[in-house]
DNA sequence: GCCGTACTGATACAGTCGTGTCAGTAGAGG
DNA sequence: CCTCTACTGACACGACTGTATCAGTACGGC
């Protein structure tokens, strides 16, 4: 047979969880299918044969970080009723703790091939990321000015600051300065 | 010999701008020596004779795409006296430019690479373009603004809302509505 | 007991990777 | 003419890549 689909099965979302852990150690360009098995306690063999190839398990893995995404921006939601600065607040909070880095250093690195590889696994990665974080803010926007053009304006500007607020923060570390942006400008903004 | 120091010559500059172009068209990951090579008309042995290593390649091409960058950042400012707002938006009208999108995409690639090895050639990419851009906002700042925590906290978002609403554009290619982000948000900060 | 499904891992293949070696060429300076 | 330097490119090495094959095991249903 030529090409094996991928199977669902307890196992499998066992491995997938600890590749995901070393996607993260180790980033998802230096990640060899040898190295993954051997850290996950299996062969190449069991991963062909769990994922088809190497670019299912890529998928499977960066559906699982799509996953814990969206977890939290539901969480995000679902703690309470907010207007628009507070959601980004909130988001920051969390974008901006050091727990996450390695979450979103992986982010970075996919949305960096996503826009190379528009037909790998990746593809429609970088999109689909700002379509699930722009809906969350449309929710927190009132009814009225959502679907404006303005609206969508608005949230894409907040979304954009949150987003190369990370960026900064990523590579120099300096919670503090990108902290006082974030803030300091929405506190301008409100 | 161990390890061959790179050489200064003018055919290794003709040779570091063929392999940007290559760079520019395939991305940083999939610029293997041979294909390289090919493309520019040249052979591995060559490339090594002159930059020594594959890391020397890379470290050429990464100064090459700097080099741009900061050319294009000096033109900016030296398009005449202006305020950060105008500053702002002249850069994003390159930032926005079709044009430059291979250039960008780069960008976002060797920024992702910079957080994850923090030893290879990239290392210092992420953290010295922040730098860059950051300087450039700063000149535009007032004198009395400029050295305090709020000034610095000013730059730096502005330079969030550019490098946020630029993973947009790459992403959903939505010029239209990232442009109106920008705009906006500078019309109301103003 | 028996069978089928799920799963395992050793082994091999062809290809590509960066690196290393080295004989050889073109051209300037003596 | 000779020689030195800059440069060239063919070739080979060992390591690593994703893929493929296949005999073998564990275990629930019959």
């Amino acid at each position: 047979m030529a090409a094996m689909t991928a199977v669902a099965s307890p196992r499998r979302t066992e491995i997938v969880d600890a590749a995901y852990q070393y996607v993260l150690e180790h980033g998802l360009a230096g990640a060899s299918l040898r190295p993954v098995a051997e850290a996950v306690g299996s062969s190449t063999g069991v991963l062909r044969f769990l994922f088809g190839s190497k670019a299912g398990l890529v998928k499977a893995v960066l559906e699982r970080a799509r996953h814990d995404e969206l977890a939290m921006l539901a969480a995000v939601r679902d703690e309470g009723a907010a207007d628009l600065a507070v959601i980004v607040a909130r988001l920051w909070s969390w974008l901006s703790s050091p727990d996450h880095r390695p979450l979103l250093v992986l982010w970075v690195e996919s949305y960096a091939a996503s826009l190379l590889d528009t037909d790998g696994p990746w593809a429609t990665f970088a999109r689909g990321t700002v379509e699930d974080w722009l809906g969350l803010l449309g929710q927190a926007q009132s009814a009225r000015v959502r679907n404006t053009l303005a609206g969508r304006a608005e949230r894409t500007a907040l979304l954009a600051l949150l987003r190369g607020a990370l960026l900064d923060l990523l590579a120099t570390g300096d919670r503090k300065r990108t902290t006082a942006a974030v803030m300091g400008h929405l506190d301008r903004w409100r």
